[in-house]
DNA sequence: TGTTCTACGTATACCGTTCTACGTTTTTGA
DNA sequence: TCAAAAACGTAGAACGGTATACGTAGAACA
């Protein structure tokens, strides 16, 4: 087995051949790489310049027996919310001077996918990990940053210890979302929130969406559905609701996607929008903007909650233990989705 | 440095206290993890016992070190394309009963980010590479295939030997692209194509529309504009092509996203779409569906090729060293944005 | 002028696996 | 029944880094 990978680990130089070329010990040259502490300026710019010329490149493998990987695992959901590549590039801008590289996993939003796609980063010696998107207990997320340190994106628990979170005022989104259609002079206002394991986010959101309703004196119109990502549970929960004997005039979606599949359905039911039902989203992805879509959204200013996260793990690597929560708040997006 | 990583590692079991446990040597239970040869089975149950009731796992960066880390690297173009979502379904359908993992890299396609991304997975041992929408000339993939196991989706180079490919016919999925409009009554057909970093299945692809063209007597007519993928690019170009004195009376779009954009911008320019001009895109993604989009467009069966590339790769790995490039036939899927 | 620091380098144990080389036991074949 | 082969298991040297413990030279101080 393997045969193939024989002729191909030679042409790697190593750390030894490096200290042989520069002259000095194989110490001395590790203690550039990382930095440490007892280098002149001489010797660093030689070593520096032997392993330029020789084409050097650490092995992770070799490092992570000892020290660190300068590797961050980043888990998300699914790959098909762009909403997630918005976070990523937050990451990247902020891991663009280190020498911290990404490797992302997905964990298609079930707990048991989640388990193993992070079991096997711990495996893989990451230096920290950021997780999108969580469905897991606190218990569970402890239990990793026992291992590594931890932070949530989209994970609302503000009395966490051992991890730090990143989110948007979830709530505070949800709030303005209906506000907004209020303010519109829609009042049959539903929410067609998630279905599947109940997270801190949902409670959050659906806190803020009742708050909101009570708030303009339409408590008696309160009208929560859900559904999964799946794109046929969508349409089936967003004709139901729209078939249904209390049609909304408006509805709060979970997402984007979500909120472009409702769109759809309401076009085949023969329904206008913004006229006959206003559409608000979640997350401000670029879909949005698309004249066929024009969908009025929440903006959580992923890119930030990328920047934040990547700033807390690696601040949680160089020994900060105490915990930090950070909140950015949302950002209501006016399109033509609800410009009745 | 890194004060925070030392209790952390503790609690990992490792294999000599899987051997301490069941009462044999290190070099046993590495055996049986490797399903190697010499172990009988009361000797495997004995260990495979000890290795779950201490929830023992094999530490990837110690395996790196000798051996396989049973780590894929899967490097991406962008996460905002949701046809890669579909590959990587395919790739996760392939390793689902393997030890294989999956860690997925983004190049932003661009070569320098992608030979990066390249450098980092091959520092991280990952045993074998699969690399989507490559940019990179041939002798640049062949200096990665002589370092790890390689296969490239999507890029044409069937005379390549160092590296398998996994395409669909973009040559062919042009052609019917055309065939298709030109059979709903369109003539005036332009091409979208992609600006950047001139790549195998451009070329492909422009050769499909050009031959399309030709062979419906519209040889005249071919005219073919590029954007990069940045928004306000495809904007723009799409603004070029629909405003110009040769306006097009269908446009040929790179991706399902570039078509929906020029949807977008045919719709703010009072256009209406299938009627004065047919829309087809690439990649039949989930969007195409939407009743507001209801976008024509090239299946080329993403899932397949993620799952041929996966194969592709692991055979690599087990040995193969004969060339394989694996062609998919594409499929037109019709929907209202061509039904003139 | 000796003593104590500080700065800079070095030698080397160690990390957790794999895998080769080598014993020992059991089976097979004549 | 004995030799040869097959099956099973073990010891221990790698792999390429990190980090600790230590040595040495020159500077600073009294």
């Amino acid at each position: 087995m393997a045969q193939a990978g024989e002729g191909r680990r030679n042409g790697r130089v190593t750390i030894r051949e490096v200290a042989d070329d520069a002259g000095v010990s194989v110490a001395a040259v590790s203690k550039v790489l990382r930095d440490a502490y007892g280098v002149s300026d001489a010797l660093r710019a030689k070593v520096r310049d032997s392993m330029d010329r020789l084409g050097y490149r650490p092995l992770a493998s070799a490092r992570g027996m000892r020290g660190q990987t300068y590797t961050l695992g980043l888990v998300l959901p699914d790959l098909r919310n762009p909403f997630f590549a918005d976070i990523m590039t937050g990451v990247n801008n902020a891991l663009e001077r280190t020498q911290y590289q990404v490797m992302m996993g997905i964990s298609a939003s079930t707990a048991k996918l989640e388990t193993g796609v992070v079991d096997s980063m711990i495996d893989r010696q990451m230096d920290g990990i950021i997780l999108i998107g969580s469905t897991e207990s606190r218990e569970s997320l402890n239990t990793i940053a026992e291992k590594k340190p931890l932070v949530a994106i989209g994970h609302h628990d503000p009395s966490a210890e051992a991890f730090d979170t990143v989110n948007n005022n979830d709530r505070q989104g949800a709030l303005l979302a209906v506000r907004h259609l209020v303010a519109a002079g829609y009042s049959k206002i539903a929410m067609l929130s998630l279905q599947g394991e109940p997270s801190s986010i949902l409670a959050e959101r659906e806190q803020g969406y009742r708050h909101g309703m009570v708030e303009a004196g339409l408590g008696g119109a309160i009208n929560i559905a859900s559904a999964t990502q799946v794109m046929r549970d969508v349409q089936f929960a967003a004709k139901r609701l729209l078939h249904g004997p209390r049609r909304p005039d408006a509805i709060f979606c979970w997402t984007d996607f979500i909120a472009l599949e409702v769109i759809s359905v309401a076009t085949e039911l023969g329904l206008r929008v913004p006229e006959d039902v206003g559409i608000v989203g979640y997350d401000n992805t670029m879909f949005c903007d698309f004249a066929q879509n024009s969908l009025t959204s929440i903006d959580q200013s992923g890119e930030l909650l990328g920047l934040q996260a990547a700033r807390l793990v690696i601040e949680r690597i160089n020994g900060r233990t105490a915990v930090e929560h950070f909140v950015v708040p949302p950002r209501l997006v006016a399109r033509r989705s609800t410009s009745r």
